[in-house]
DNA sequence: ATGCATGAGGG
DNA sequence: CCTCATGCATA
């Protein structure tokens, strides 16, 4: 993941984010609009900080095993979120955050419903809803194998899920330099059949007020039994204190960084407020994000220093992002359709045929089945059910 | 916020 | 080659 040999960088010392002590660039507490849009301007995290941290700080870990989260999407009702999205507020109302085990039965805070977390989706949006109906027949069955065949991925991943246990509570020692494992827990087969339902061991507390109740001393070790109510739960809560707070998502990966070790980037703060990872990798961030909002809330004090960051030049130059034209893309969405994992030969007429690069086009592949699997709650579920309800993405195909 | 890309790890 | 976690660069 984080190796040094990762990006650019040709080895730079930087020993920065492990020295500095913990960044608040808090510029002061007028926070309001900072957050929801930000970025543009956000980030100063510019192709320096692709300096990785030093070394695998960070082994793979998880190794999750369980079926929780399919427990739970039997039980997804997908109701509407009665979230007024906190973007609009000059004053956030902070969500008082609610343990699932509050929410038993009927579930309020679930996904977005038919989530369009697709990208493309959105983009085709209109297109597929029609096309998909003219050429539905034409899939079916394709699509049925398909579904078999991910439904057999997403049991197995969501196998994994399950299982996971992560240390809530870090110990600071452990952060620096040296692997942040995240271990799980080996058995308890039992326990884990029940994360989703019983566990109220969601967090010790409910975001409320402006003052957080955090304090190390009291995050709950046991439990973790991350479901997907808590997940949203907690990233929107995270979310509206972080931008109260004044912090940026660029600001927050960074400072993951001296805390933990583990820098993040814009980006997967972004998507992890937005629940776009995958589940797994939402368990695993979760425990983090959250140690930082104890430290950030305590320690409102001095916003400190902007570090700077040495400008780290070098490095292997990453290939220009090519961007492939919507008619491209809906072709691409369509032999998507077909057949998401194409084989080279595949690829390489699918290239040809659309005079791509067979490597973009191997790329586009991988990236459109990564995006398949990101934390659409509904999909394991109500697509199996419903092939009807397969995301409409590009059916337009010339 | 997201599209395309990279690289580790696995097979 | 794939998956998965992640991020640069860009819309």
């Amino acid at each position: 993941m984080l190796s040094s040999s990762a990006f650019s960088a040709p080895q730079q010392p930087n020993d920065e984010q492990q020295s500095s002590a913990v960044i608040l660039p808090v510029s002061s507490q007028n926070h309001t609009n900072l957050g929801s849009n930000n970025n543009i301007g956000t980030n100063r995290s510019t192709n320096n900080d692709s300096v990785t941290i030093a070394t695998g700080n960070y082994t793979h870990v998880i190794k999750p095993t369980c079926e929780a989260f399919q427990e739970l999407n039997e039980r997804w009702p997908s109701q509407q979120l009665p979230q007024p999205s906190s973007l609009a507020m000059p004053q956030p109302m902070l969500h008082p955050y609610q343990p699932h085990s509050a929410t038993a039965s009927p579930f309020q805070l679930l996904f977005p419903p038919p989530q369009p977390d697709w990208a493309s989706y959105h983009e085709h949006n209109q297109h597929h809803i029609q096309q998909q109906l003219l050429h539905q027949h034409h899939h079916h069955q394709q699509q049925h194998q398909q579904h078999d065949h991910q439904q057999q991925q997403q049991q197995q991943q969501q196998h994994q899920l399950s299982l996971m246990s992560i240390p809530q509570g870090l110990p600071s020692h452990l952060s620096n330099g040296n692997i942040m494992e995240l271990k799980q827990e080996p058995e308890r087969p039992d326990v884990i059949q029940r994360l989703s339902t019983a566990a109220p061991s969601s967090w010790p507390y409910a975001f409320g007020q402006d003052e957080l109740p955090l304090s190390s001393s009291h995050i709950p070790e046991e439990m973790d039994s991350t479901c997907s109510e808590d997940l949203e739960a907690f990233a929107k809560t995270f979310k509206q204190r972080r931008i109260k707070l004044g912090y940026t998502q660029a600001d927050v990966g960074l400072a993951l960084g001296t805390l933990y070790g583990n820098v993040f980037s814009q980006t997967t703060i972004c998507r992890f407020e937005a629940l776009q990872l995958s589940f797994k990798n939402m368990c695993k961030l979760k425990p983090l994000l959250y140690k930082w909002l104890e430290e950030a809330d305590s320690t409102n004090s001095s916003p400190n220093s902007a570090f700077e960051k040495m400008t780290g030049q070098g490095g292997r130059k990453r290939k220009k992002r090519t961007s492939i034209e919507v008619q491209v893309k809906s072709r691409l969405e369509y032999h998507f359709q077909k057949n998401p994992k194409p084989n080279a030969q595949e690829i390489a007429q699918v290239a040809l045929e659309l005079q791509l690069e067979k490597e973009v086009v191997r790329v586009w592949f991988c990236n459109r089945r990564q995006k398949e699997k990101r934390m659409t709650p509904q999909y394991g579920q109500e697509l199996l059910l419903n092939p009807n309800n397969y995301p409409p993405d590009s059916f337009v195909y010339t």
